[in-house]
Formats: structure tokens, sequence, C-alpha cells
DNA sequence: CATGAAGTAAAGTGAGTTTATCAACAATAA
DNA sequence: TTATTGTTGATAAACTCACTTTACTTCATG
């Protein structure tokens, strides 16, 4: 039930690259001393948002990176789901990356008990993250 | 946002043990042969909610494990935080085990973005969890 | 076109976690 | 007493996490 700090940082540096938005574009260490975060695991994180389509980023003097859609069009759990993996608790409530579990002798029966309640899990997690965009994140727009 | 083996096979663990419940006790092997599970990992699990003062045991002939509360007083989120933690996606949104991150630039901030949702999230989780009890489990009851 | 600032990419690493397995031991009932 | 069952602790393979290192490639500018 947990993010990883790989998310959590991902998270931070759209944040950084949100408020910056139309106005500049951000190199990594601007983004690492705002927020704390080590370079060199920022690039690994800023490479894959980059291959996910979220950002893009230019090369040389004044190069960096910039957010490649409007910050309303990109939700949390977009972000996270490309940095940590589908956000259901289990491989078989998944919506994104559904898994059948093998060893469970549920496995396939309509009403596997695990299933039922992770599957509302799932869904309560997904409602929130998928209905809050990055403009909301940088708002700090209570969620609802 | 994952549900370990250890706390899947421990909710499919206390699901036998609530069919049970009344009727008879289960030794190792009756759980592990029905829910799949391997024996010695299981005995660790066992262990773990028995220290938790969830199950009992009896040894010898005829012994086995049994419930020691109703079904209806045992909640999912109970079992999976003794067997997987604190259920919130981050340590700075957690009720039952509360932690400060010491590097984020909003820490101890009334308004950290990140533990505004995740806030959200943790409460949806906990707001399922904390309610389903394991007879709600055994009865394949849809949540709500 | 040379230089150096900047991003790209892959591999490596140490610590820790997960998912078990094994063996020796302790208690109990028949 | 002996077979059956749970208890405990040690061990370990596989994997993941959170970085670090190294070796590029690309591009703006002088």
């Amino acid at each position: 039930m947990k993010l990883s700090k790989k998310s959590e940082y991902g998270l931070r540096a759209l944040l950084e690259l949100t408020l910056a938005h139309e106005k500049t574009t951000l190199q990594r260490h601007d983004i690492a001393d705002r927020q704390h975060i080590p370079v060199e695991f920022l690039e690994q994180i800023l490479l894959t948002l980059k291959r996910a389509g979220l950002i893009s980023s230019r090369r040389g003097v004044n190069g960096g990176y910039v957010l490649i859609k409007q910050p309303h069009e990109i939700t949390l759990g977009q972000v996270i789901r490309v940095l940590d993996g589908p956000l259901a608790p289990i491989g078989c409530v998944s919506k994104t990356a559904y898994q059948k579990c093998s060893d469970c002798p549920y496995a396939n029966t309509p009403r596997c008990p695990v299933q039922q309640v992770m599957g509302t899990v799932r869904d309560a997690i997904a409602g929130i993250l998928d209905h809050y965009s990055l403009a909301d994140f940088a708002a700090g727009q209570p969620t609802g």
C-alpha cells in the first residue's frame, strides 16, 4: 500500500514543472535543488516521464525540461502508474494491467472474496487519483 | 500500492478460520491445502496473527488454530496493518504510524500538496478496510 | 569546428524486503 | 512413550529500492 520514493519525487518534480509551465524551462538541478531530490535519481525519473510522453526536454546551453501537456490534462493516477505500476493492490483487480491469480482457489470464480474487497479499494484509489490533475495538485486543491 | 503475498495469504487463512469458527479447529496443513499456501510460510503468518491476539493455537494431536474473536470484530484493516504495516501510502499521512518526512521542502507546512492528496487516499482505503469485517469477507459481502 | 554544458542510457551497487525453506525443539493426547 | 502438532530461529534465493557511476550523444555558442 505504499508510494515509492520514485513516484513521490516524480510528483514533486512535476509540481515544479507545473509551477514553471509556460513561464520558463527547468534544468534538472533546479528541480533537484528545490525539491531536495538526488540529481542522478531524478534524471532517471524524468527520462521515464519523457518516454511516457508527459514532458519534453532540450539539450545544450539553456536546455531543460518542460511539461508537454496542460497541467489539467495530466492526472496523478497516470503519473503513478508510469512510475510505480498499477494502482490496484492486487493484479486480479487491476483495470489497466489485469493479471489472473494462479494459485488462488477462487481464481476465475465470479465471487472471490479477496477480489471483492480489493476491487473496491482499487476503485476508491483510482477514483481519487484519476480525477486529481497536476493543476489541482499545484494549487493545493482539496480533493473531493 | 500493493498488497503483499503475506497479507493475501493471511487474509485467506483467516477466511478459512472464519468458515470453521465455532465448528472446528484447523491445522496449518488444512489451511495450506485449501488455500494453496506454502505451509512453512503460513506458519510464520499464523504466528504473527497469534502474537497480535487475533487467533490462538493448541499443540499436540487434535491441535490447530482458532479465531480468538468474533469474525465481525476483526476488520481487514487490522489484519493488513499487522502483516504489512500502515495502510497510508506515505508515512506523513499515517494515523496509526505517523512519521514526518525529513527531506520534503514542505515538511511541517500545513499545505504540502503530497500530503493533501495522499491523506485523502489513506482515508479512502482505511474507510473501506476498517469497516469490512472477516464476517463480511467470508460472506462475500459487497462493500459499501 | 571546437568546446563544454546539458541530456541519454545502461549498468552497477549496497541495503533491505519478500517469500519462502529447514531443522531443532516443546507441548500435548492417546 | 510416541506420534502428532505447533514454536522458534536460522538461513537464503530472488527481487526491489534508491541511488551512483560511467560512458556516451547532442547542441548552442564563441
